[in-house]
DNA sequence: TTGTGTGCAAAAGCTTTGCATGTTG
DNA sequence: CAACATGCAAAGCTTTTGCACACAA
């Protein structure tokens, strides 16, 4: 079972201009323009770490670097969403939260019920019951989510979020 | 591998006065009221099938035999979800979901990204891969949700949801 | 009778939309 | 310069909350 942990970039192959690069040939090959505000949001997407919201993001952009509007950062988000470059996930409410994924290795999420906190963590047996099902069934999985719910053993310090 | 349809009773287990009594249970213990319309939601939860979300259930109500508000119907959803005669889903939108639980396998979805299209399916591996992540991450997993989501072969009428 | 539950409507929270203005190609 | 993107605020949707009234225990 690996334990790799899933957040470490696969070695040696991930720079800022590679995913600056993806996301340009993006935007071309969709006629869409390669405005400042989309690389800002970009960059500060993978200066972050983490798992965030569009408001977290929009407030975070707002308070330091770049002026951005919501309109713009929920636009931008699903052009990202888009090329791959982030992944949107819901962790059991009614927001949608994104991480970036690009050079990352797949993971999937434990939730602590308790507290909120979540851990990443990979096993490959979701790749086998992907393509099982996907033959059965007869059809052609593109993604996944899978959220485990549960309590620390050590017990959290129950805080909200 | 199973193939069982999720959606079928377990064989002869199921009636609505079971599902009845154990919600009356958990209301008792809890200090609960045994209000009529707690159980006129129940009914009509039990009574459909498939999928369905809060205002869907508020709508078909108001309109058919039982008149409840918003609020009450919010109210008695956490309440079923409790005591696990319904549960909880987001299948990749800011909308819970539910469904009725008692009684029924297991079972986690397939989501086509194409027509919205759910299917049902069983696969044991996930049992395994909770059983290791929670020994692993020292964690007590309560539940999870898994979704795949992909693109029918066969090609579906791309009708809306 | 007492306190919990209900109904209604208002509020809250996240996301989308419309429109005037700005900017890319 | 024409089309597309941005910013802002308003609107949309789902869910939660506050309060007066009703009713289960």
């Amino acid at each position: 079972m690996s334990l790799t942990p899933p957040t470490l970039p696969l070695a040696g192959k991930v720079s800022f201009e590679d995913v600056k690069d993806i996301f340009s040939i993006h935007l071309g090959e969709n006629n869409l323009r390669r405005t400042p505000e989309r690389y800002a949001i970009l960059e500060e997407i993978y200066r972050r770490s983490d798992h965030f919201d569009a408001e977290a993001l929009y407030i975070h952009m707002k308070n330091s670097n770049y002026r951005v509007s919501r309109a713009t950062v929920y636009n931008t988000l699903e052009l990202l969403v888009n090329c791959d470059l982030i992944t949107k996930h819901q962790f059991g409410k009614n927001l949608t939260q994104y991480e970036k994924s690009y050079g990352f290795k797949q993971h999937d999420h434990l939730i602590c019920v308790d507290c909120g906190k979540v851990i990443e963590f990979c096993d490959p047996r979701i790749q086998q019951i992907k393509s099982t099902m996907g033959e059965i069934l007869n059809f052609k999985v593109l993604y996944h989510d899978l959220n485990l719910y549960g309590r620390c053993k050590d017990g959290c310090k129950s805080q909200s979020k």
